[in-house]
DNA sequence: GACGTTTTGTACACATCAATCAAAAATGAG
DNA sequence: CTCATTTTTGATTGATGTGTACAAAACGTC
């Protein structure tokens, strides 16, 4: 019986996320906002009640969508190596093609919120975790093909290779140098070796 | 023969850097500058000319000053690995201790620039690179004390430690497992051997 | 002690911000 | 067709933002 919408929330959440990302939280107003889904003032705030309430959707969406294209990576055939690589230059090869060098919309909502008691930190700290156990379960496959070290600690290697993949994404949005990005992506490889 | 300032230009700029560095470039005020710094309006842009001018002073104080604190931990007294462990487990002390949970603002400020074309942009990477060659240094000294690993490149390894570091400013700034930062840290110096 | 110069304080201009509100429009059920 | 409900539209609101203008104040110098 209401009047239905004219906007799919989705297409709608995927704009406000792009736009978000590439220009980061304060930086981003509702107008752009309203621009970029093809929203009315009116549309955007009854769908998504305030600003930082979009964000926090919009945040959402990235860490569900970013950690099913890494699980995808992460669970394609191949060997445990060669998966681990192609995560590493998937990112490489996104981020230094990413005109806007946006890099990683987590790292960048985690810096935008900082300090801040806010949801979108929670969001975050989950999605990093959720690497964090992805990445453990190719090492471990890793080490039962002997691909990997056996006499280190998985989770250490683990941990260790996780913060590897955020300083490239760190480095990723900054540097145009593929080889210098190449050469953390083989130095990652080499030591879990 | 002109009026002679009441403030201390680096004192004043060290009050600004901590500002951003609390929260962030867009959401300053000029107002929150000038209680920081203490400073009135017209002092303020007199000095200093505008908020972004500020913004990249700040960012280049805190590179040369960050950059002053990494170089002396990493000659300091002690055999390379004993540096490379007390320069992460003093990022690890730091970045957990902070209330405010700031993270590196080398990171933070490459985020916020993050596609614009910016002189902050070219600070952080000017920073990033001065890292890198600081880390090489300790690496080739460490190889030739039979440390670390020689049957690979020096290069490589520093960037691979490099953007680990990176990667656990990130986690730093975000997590409070210490012990998840430690395994980090020590995954990334069981990398060098 | 007067002058030129810079700093300082404050008021203000002008733009932009997030959010609200009320009326009109669009739907399906009865 | 009528009604209840929601969406849409666009104007508006009040706060806040950066930057400027200008006069008074504080120095060193002559």
């Amino acid at each position: 019986m209401p009047r239905p919408r004219e906007f799919d929330d989705i297409t709608a959440l995927d704009a406000a996320m792009e736009t978000f990302w590439t220009k980061g939280y304060e930086a981003t107003s509702t107008a752009e906002l309203c621009e970029s889904t093809g929203l009315g003032r009116g549309s955007l705030y009854n769908a998504f009640g305030s600003k930082h309430e979009l964000y926090e959707a919009a945040v959402g969406r990235y860490t569900e969508v970013g950690y099913a294209a890494t699980i995808e990576i992460l669970r394609a055939p191949g060997t445990p190596t060669e998966r681990v690589r192609a995560l590493l230059h998937w990112v490489i090869d996104t981020d230094l093609a990413d005109p806007s060098r946006r890099g990683c919309m987590a790292i960048n909502a985690s810096v935008d919120t900082a300090g801040r008691t806010d949801p979108v930190t929670d969001l975050t700290r989950r999605h990093f975790q959720r690497l964090e156990q992805a990445l453990r379960e190719v090492l471990e496959e890793g080490q039962r093909a002997g691909e990997f070290a056996t006499d280190r600690d998985l989770t250490r290697m683990a941990r260790t290779l996780q913060s590897t993949y955020y300083g490239l994404r760190v480095l990723g949005a900054v540097t145009q140098d593929r080889a210098a990005l190449l050469d953390v992506a083989e130095g990652a490889l080499a030591a879990l070796r």
